[in-house]
DNA sequence: GTGGCTGCAAAATGTTTGCACGGAT
DNA sequence: ATCCGTGCAAACATTTTGCAGCCAC
């Protein structure tokens, strides 16, 4: 069950992989559907709900906008820059550790996010 | 400009200040409509944004539904129960002063959610 | 062959916007 | 008398879903 190996597939998987930068399911799409031009948007979503689930990319959940998906698999965080949008990989402090202990909370899972501006839109201004 | 008194305008921050355990902007408005079955829910959407920008009440952006408010409005941090998605206050750690800083970004605010599973949830196994 | 996978379109969700009217200052 | 704020409905952005046919196993 659930491991049908399909060109769709594939084609998803290579694509989040050559892009780096978290690329969000409708540039996906659109890199995806210059070559194939008869791809489904549905059908790149179900994929990569997919395989973020058995692990193969991660997906950013943002709060603000499309969500992004990463090839990078492992836990780590992200700035935003709120002016360009673009995601940048955050240095990797043991936030889980220094956390005070949530009293009957049960941590699975830390969303961090930094918002402010990025390098680039700085020296822009 | 922008500061003109009106009820509907009072009936969104006195019900957000009534309502303990951060509402989105459905359970606002159809508190308010049970009272006031005209008010429309674009002019809760406009009171809400209004009342954030000018720091009577806290919008906290979600990554998975609607948007919450707060009517705490110092930073603080929060915890998402991914069963019954309540959001309860985290204790605050001193988040900010530990993350080593990241070169180049400006650093404005720090979003953070840890994900898991509350007591309640927990109990109801 | 069969049941997961696809394409298409429509629904769903949450929020924003255009417009003409009404009301606070 | 302004012109901001409102109600309504429609638009919007993103994602999900229903359904009939398709194709990898």
């Amino acid at each position: 069950m659930n491991t049908r190996n399909t060109i769709q597939r594939q084609l998803v998987l290579e694509t989040v992989r050559s892009m780096y930068g978290h690329p969000d399911a409708e540039q996906i799409y659109r890199k995806i559907a210059k070559e194939h031009p008869h791809i489904s948007k549905a059908t790149v979503y179900r994929n990569l709900h997919h395989l973020a689930e058995t692990g193969a990319i991660q997906r950013l959940e943002m709060s603000e906008g499309a969500d992004r998906y990463d090839l990078r698999t492992d836990a780590h965080h992200h700035m935003y820059c709120r002016i360009c949008g673009r995601l940048y990989d955050a240095p990797d402090g043991a936030v889980r550790t220094l956390l005070a202990p949530p009293q009957g909370f049960s941590v699975e899972a830390i969303r961090l996010e930094l918002v402010g501006v990025c390098a680039d839109c700085q020296n822009k201004k």
